[in-house]
DNA sequence: CTACGAAAGTGCAATCACTACACTTTTGAA
DNA sequence: TTCAAAAGTGTAGTGATTGCACTTTCGTAG
């Protein structure tokens, strides 16, 4: 146990990545839903039974690494800097997501990739789910911070709020100004009940 | 053209309701996912075709009537009694709705109906997406009402977050305590933008 | 060093929602 | 009566996903 990966861990790490490769240059070059799993596999030289068992969907190919984006939200409302309000510390973080989004954002196919996840509703929705998966630990997140219970409505409701606005500020040309629009919304009724949170 | 009712369209409505129907009973007893659509159309007498020339899908067997949903969302910002604020209409609309929602509501089973679609992964995400689907209409009919600019954010982001609030209403035991808390977040700040409305 | 079990990978067949197609039957209305 | 549109049918497909039985490839305990 002196080196946790032997080669069995790297050639596992290498095909997973040879999978999701191919799909993205697949995926973008005739996009999404023009591309067939079995395809992918192919691609990558390997078997469709196998792609499965790297990676639970189709879609799962393109949200790799869907990693710390829990810890990282869970951290945005813990470590916030003193002085700034919870909404105030999410309104940066949703910002600054849709940047962290993709894997490999100084790749210059960003913008082509982005495209694509909007251009196609499979994708759009699987993003959105991914988010708002979170929802659950980021409200107990918040509840903890404020000293209310756990199940705290108001909590509950803001981190709802919260994750929802993404989808508002993405669709925004604008993204600041809108972030801080539906923010603003929000803000004022926190204040008035979890005063100097 | 004494009659816009003919034999026709009496028999098409009877045979989606048969449809429907037969979904329904089927879904109840055994599972939303234990069941094919095969199985659904043998039930109703006809080919796995016709039934999908009635319902876009499999959910849309159990959610009928999507109807006025839409109609309704409008009507409770637009034609909202005097002196009450647009969120406050919104959050007893929401709290209806949950009542709204089965077509029989009546039906004894409405229970197990609930429970059924609480359970399934698939039908939740589908009756949440079938709320969502009317956010812009909601948008501009409050941003008419407050003579703001159809695209202005802080309306869409109030139809958002009040259409979202149905999931936190939803899950809560205490239903009307939830709506009031959840819209209690969105209250101040909304009228701190739109005074008055 | 080696044998053994777990893990990775394979190929095949099947399921299940959904669609395209080419077809027959019904029905409203000219 | 006639005719086109609408309703319905059966078949055959696609495409994602899963179960199964199998082989190959390691890691490691002995």
């Amino acid at each position: 146990m002196t080196e946790q990966i032997g080669r069995r861990e790297r050639k596992k790490a290498q095909t997973r990545q040879a999978l999701a490769d191919a799909a993205l240059e697949l995926f973008l070059d005739r996009g999404y839903d023009q591309v067939g799993v079995k395809e992918v596999a192919d691609a990558a030289d390997v078997s469709v039974t196998t792609l499965f068992k790297h990676f639970p969907g189709k879609e799962a190919l393109v949200f790799d690494e869907d990693g710390d984006v829990e810890a990282a939200l869970v951290a945005v409302v813990r470590d916030r800097p003193a002085g700034r309000s919870i909404p105030h510390a999410l309104r940066e973080h949703v910002l600054l997501a849709r940047t962290r989004l993709a894997v490999r954002a100084a790749d210059p196919r960003f913008a082509a990739f982005t495209r694509m996840v909007d251009d196609t509703p499979a994708l759009r929705e699987y993003a959105q789910r991914m988010w708002t998966r979170h929802e659950e630990a980021l409200a107990r997140a918040i509840a903890a911070e404020v000293g209310a219970p756990e199940d705290d409505v108001t909590c509950a409701a803001l981190a709802r709020f919260a994750l929802e606005a993404r989808v508002i500020v993405q669709r925004h040309a604008e993204p600041r100004r809108a972030a801080e629009e539906a923010f603003a919304l929000l803000e004022p009724g926190w204040a008035a009940r979890y005063p100097g949170h």
